[in-house]
DNA sequence: TTTAATTGATACGGTTGCGAAACAAATCGG
DNA sequence: CCGATTTGTTTCGCAACCGTATCAATTAAA
């Protein structure tokens, strides 16, 4: 099932993310908010410029947003995006079709 | 379940393959061989230099390893290693450790 | 045998990601 | 107010990957 869902991926190839981008967009979609660049960090156990760039990539494919926190103004809160949930649940919906097809 | 295998991917850091490099990995140890450069290409849709370059840096990390065909020296047919069915054996582990932990 | 086709590898120029270090802005603490 | 801390970004040099085009070796065809 891995296999298929990477090759369908592959194959659509609409937008490339590396496995630490999509653990990343997966994270800002699946876990409750707030994200910010250094939670990410954390949690993946990444250094925070692969955070930044991270979302300059996802920012400019439209697949995030981000914004600065007005309560204290060091921080910056990633927000989804109606593109990153299209492109999310094409990817959701292509595990679970695949899933389905498994020989059990 | 993705994004938690994708998220203990990203903490192993092992070998650190592209979505096309592990894609190509598991072709190579799913499929049935014999596996060549144009037939992976041909499957996963890309220029046969992505192959060629995915099983030198694999190649490399010893996760696979090449021969020439004698039948028609043209070929190379593609061979799995220990390391890399050990490699798979351990991220299909973690796949099964992570689907068990759904809420069903 | 000589030409054409096939196969995999390589060269080239460009793009992107990386880690480490330095940086600017904002906040905190005395 | 002023130095220390926190947060996110930028810079630097470097390595890896990409697509296109080309190459060398081998085989097939004429």
């Amino acid at each position: 099932m891995w296999h298929d869902v990477s090759l369908a991926m592959v194959h659509d190839n609409s937008h490339d993310l590396t496995v630490r981008q999509m653990t990343i967009l997966l994270s800002i979609y699946l876990e409750p908010p707030p994200h910010t660049v250094r939670g990410l960090a954390a949690k993946l156990r990444v250094t925070k410029p692969v955070i930044t760039r991270a979302l300059d990539t996802m920012g400019i494919k439209g697949l995030v947003s981000r914004r600065r926190d007005e309560r204290d103004r060091r921080n910056v809160v990633i927000q989804k995006t109606l593109e990153g949930s299209l492109y999310l649940e094409k990817i959701g919906d292509l595990i679970i079709e695949m899933a389905r097809e498994l020989p059990r």
